[in-house]
DNA sequence: CCTACCGATCGGTAGG
DNA sequence: CCTACCGATCGGTAGG
């Protein structure tokens, strides 16, 4: 076991992770090289990968840190919210508190390594694929309380609403980054109040005969 | 005015574009090193990038080559279907044909490259935004049209029902390829009818007060 | 944590 | 279309 106190070395080692968190966001995961990353520090190569031994542990652990605040800022703070429809809509909004954190310049890293991961199979993508399936999960959960509470139909499918409400993040972070459209926001809030609105009322029942 | 014939040369370049096209859908558009693809295709670094000058033109004749072949095979055989909701349902149809053709292993190019290229200013990326603009007013208009032809509720937003059906493929290419979720297209078919039924009802009233 | 170095690969050019 | 080559950079190691 290493330790992870606060000894200089993981004092140096975490500030590593913060940095390069923010720097993959913007260049990618394989983007993410060694010699930039200790130029940018301030420490020569050796010294930084001295840490973490290889290219590709530092991937992971940069994927494991940027889990861990994505806990503290995001679910953490919304599983204070009342449980159901409000903590859904909470955890909804903080999702946009996180993608729009000045430390991570490039928006979500979950979702900006998303594509660039998902053809490349290891131990890297593992560590996303998990974390992004505990969020699925989270959400999942959280559309079920809603259900238990009355606040949503017995009949709402939560797996699908968890990936109703991931699609329309994405759209989002691509709308907000690619496109520069300055309507996401709105557009990804339409789109959220119109889950919301088809998980509340009764099923649809023709108005007329087709 | 470069001749773009039937010559050698012009051949060769098209063979060129169609393999960086499907090896960029796996690897990404800086993964795709003249090196790699001038070995796949049994030529020198050389005799390759000489047909481009650099890679960045590669890179945006690839995506053009792309956007070809998408007006071939997905808009182009759904315009001869009737104006209105079927079109809307052959362009979404006829995404997934796309999306999962052999000669494009990593999926739809434009998706694959979005995350890579959306905080990359340049050539490479507005090739890419003009694409997806494109793709994104012809899903409006076509929407535009479903509204005109009755099928859909008058005050339906044809920008807002895009984005939308944006967001379903976006979410069935991260669910198909990084989960490999079995279950993805049925997941982005139920998404698309919730839409289409959204977008068919009268608007929402409100069944309880609340 | 450093300097010094390794072989491999990058995009691209010179010259034919 | 080729061979031969350029400087830069890659991830990583040896040795301290």
């Amino acid at each position: 076991m290493r330790p992870r106190g606060s000894t200089k070395g993981e004092q140096t080692r975490q500030a590593i992770l913060g940095h390069a968190l923010g720097l993959a966001t913007t260049v990618g995961f394989e983007g993410l090289t060694i010699g930039r990353l200790a130029e940018e520090l301030g420490m020569s190569k050796s010294g930084l990968i001295g840490h973490f031994r290889t290219k590709e542990a530092l991937q992971v652990q940069v994927l494991e840190a940027a889990s861990q605040r994505f806990v503290e800022e995001v679910i953490r703070p919304a599983l204070k919210t009342p449980r159901g429809e409000p903590r859904l809509r909470a955890l909804f909004a903080a999702f946009f508190t996180w993608e729009s954190s000045p430390s991570l310049p490039g928006g979500c890293p979950f979702i900006a390594a998303a594509s660039e991961l998902d053809d490349r199979p290891g131990p890297v993508r593992d560590a996303l694929v998990g974390i992004l399936r505990d969020w699925f999960d989270l959400l999942a959960g959280t559309v079920r309380i809603a259900i238990d509470e009355g606040h949503f139909r017995a009949d709402v499918d939560p797996a699908q609403f968890a990936h109703d409400v991931y699609g329309v993040m994405l759209a989002y972070h691509h709308g907000s980054r690619l496109f520069q459209d300055p309507h996401a926001r709105a557009r990804a809030e339409a789109a959220f109040e119109a889950l919301l609105r088809n998980a509340r009322r009764e099923p649809a029942t023709p108005l007329s005969p087709r």
